[in-house]
DNA sequence: TCGGAAATTGTTATTTTATAACAATTGTTA
DNA sequence: TAACAATTGTTATAAAATAACAATTTCCGA
């Protein structure tokens, strides 16, 4: 173990992880449609974190009708198959970095331009779920969130997101 | 280092508690008024964590009148000062076991009757802490929690908290 | 002790996030 | 094609949080 697994991946190339869904859901047995695959895109092609109501104004540009129920439901699709991640420390949704095998992850929130970058550190989530065990609590799901300055905001490169 | 302060604390008694919450108070000049005595009061009364409408909800059963922002003023300066925490994927807020050092805390949150155990594992913490570091990221604050069944629910103790 | 600034609380209105309930549509299968 | 299940549409509402401004209280110096 001289590499553990806590590099934090590059936003997918939103065409390969979308085929990659693709074929997820298809060995899972489970629909991909159009509303849920576009939803998936929307979050993948967006550089920070949306929330549901957002999501909802870029399926209204698309043309499609909708209200909020109707993106919800997608979104809990997207949640049930790992293929997104919610950040509740900001009601916010993104795309995960590492899909295919399930995880929760832990997140580095940008609080000045919203950026999020995606860890999965076995570490971590080894300790929660020791100590978990240790109080016979059983776990079920673990929130791991990081609140702070991303390396371009510290530069004052860039000072808030679109 | 034979014991490592990990142990999830009791519940404080509230009258020491808030005795002790009075004195912190004091020392770093700030007030710990009526309202957000009663508030902090009413939430190391609980045996849950309680939304902000329920706490308001409490405040009206005193006979006091407000609104809204009331709860949430007081909330915002019982966070600052570190003497309650909020459950950012429950939308709720708790007690600090072990007010006078300021922390975030790491949390088991019981999904079926809503009872919370408070942790502090610097472990947990220094690890995330690292993480952000190693991408120069500046970690301001943690939200760290466990989503689970806690030991009375495995065993189908209790159903449901008031 | 009086008056003015600052902090705290009250009040009204609104925004933001999320869900309930039911109808319409689509997909699947017998 | 008829029946059934899954998905999406629609309307309405609930729940959580904040904005804006008024009233009150506290603090401090004149
Ligand atoms: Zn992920
Ligand atoms: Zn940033
Ligand atoms: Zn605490
Ligand atoms: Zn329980």
């Amino acid at each position: 173990m001289f590499s553990l697994d806590t590099a934090a991946s590059p936003p997918p190339d939103p065409r390969q992880a979308l085929a990659r869904a693709d074929a997820l859901c298809q060995e899972r047995g489970v629909r991909l449609t159009e509303l849920r695959r576009r939803v998936l895109e929307i979050l993948w092609n967006s550089p920070t974190p949306l929330g549901a109501y957002a999501i909802l104004d870029v399926l209204r540009e698309d043309g499609r009708t909708g209200a909020p129920p109707t993106v919800y439901r997608a979104l809990e699709f997207l949640l049930e198959q790992g293929l997104i991640h919610r950040l509740t420390s900001q009601s916010m949704f993104t795309g995960c970095r590492q899909p295919g095998s399930r995880h929760d992850g832990q997140f580095l929130i940008c609080q000045d331009c919203g950026q999020v970058d995606e860890l999965n550190n076995p570490a971590i989530e080894e300790l929660l779920r020791a100590e978990a065990a240790a109080r016979e609590f059983e776990a079920l799901a673990q929130r791991v969130e990081v609140l702070g300055r991303c390396p371009d905001c510290r530069r004052g490169a860039i000072d808030h997101a679109a």
